[in-house]
DNA sequence: TTCTAATTTAATCAT
DNA sequence: ATGATTAAATTAGT
């Protein structure tokens, strides 16, 4: 069975049960010939779930059962919270990663090495995974956002001084 | 494939600055080195322009000469002459946002176009911002909370539901 | 206090 | 590798 006709079938109960919304609901109906009716990954496990439908049939999306968590340098807080409990235990049936949480000496060593090298090699990723008790998979991930992060603060200062230039042209000839 | 030529380069140039640049100099560096590691500032473009759509909500934060405000850190002691103080000094360096306050309307529309769609895609985005006159942004802003408010429910249900056959299976035995 | 808009970052996916 | 986007976590306003 495709997942496909699944979806389309909800949208139609949804929009069949609240017709408040006519021309609203054509918002998100009119674009349904691409993508986002057909999702190739739907991530999304609990939207179904609204009209207290069978649950669990949408649990075997990429999980790789491999319950290997490697979170190494971890563990600065204890917050005494309910919900920590089952913060945890909702993970199992998101097909994520679970979220790396730097320590700080590690941001720092992270950081200084950005500062010298943003496109490290294998082997340098190898000794600073192993030299900061990381998987490498991690620093890698690690200086592509870093990168990212460094792009998109260069494009806004930019764009911003293209406005205040804009601005400034424009301020004095209202004197 | 010369996938790994730029950043053979750019440690061939770093190296030919600065030479005798192995891990061991590179992690002493970022040790001792001391730079920001909470930025501070990190993304407010809109505090050098409040003419435009925010009239008198910001005023003039130019001056920022007190880097050592601690928001998160707890200090038991004396904190009563501090309150007041942190709350200058949270308003001195905050460049956020102002808070969007959506109107009944658009919170009606926005919550039955969720129903609908939880993952709008670029054009329902621009859509529903062109017709209930907001930025894009603060659209795809929405359903992001939205759905973190989602599936936080839905963690919640699941948790009462896990607690409650947890107790309904140890209650009887007990008998 | 609760709810939620806003921000940041690790992770994922498509190109 | 890059860009877009998501989830998660946090901050902060009403």
């Amino acid at each position: 069975m495709p997942s496909s006709s699944a979806a389309v079938f909800n949208v139609i109960q949804s929009v069949d049960r609240n017709t408040l919304f006519t021309i609203e609901s054509i918002l998100g109906l009119g674009r349904k010939d691409q993508r986002q009716i057909t999702p190739l990954k739907p991530h999304r496990p609990w939207t179904d779930s609204e009209t207290a439908q069978h649950p669990g049939q949408t649990s075997g999306n990429t999980s790789h059962s491999s319950p290997e968590v490697k979170v190494k340098g971890e563990n600065p807080m204890c917050k005494q919270r309910a919900t920590d409990s089952y913060r945890r235990t909702l993970n199992w049936y998101i097909g994520r990663r679970p979220r790396t949480a730097f320590t700080g000496t590690q941001i720092e060593v992270l950081e200084g090495v950005f500062q010298v090298n943003s496109y490290p090699g294998i082997d340098v990723r190898e000794e600073l995974a192993q030299r900061l008790d990381l998987d490498e998979d991690r620093i890698q991930i690690w200086f592509q956002n870093r990168r990212a992060k460094l792009k998109r603060s260069h494009r806004e200062s930019q764009f911003l001084m293209v406005k205040k230039a804009f601005t400034d042209l424009q301020g004095p000839a209202q004197l």
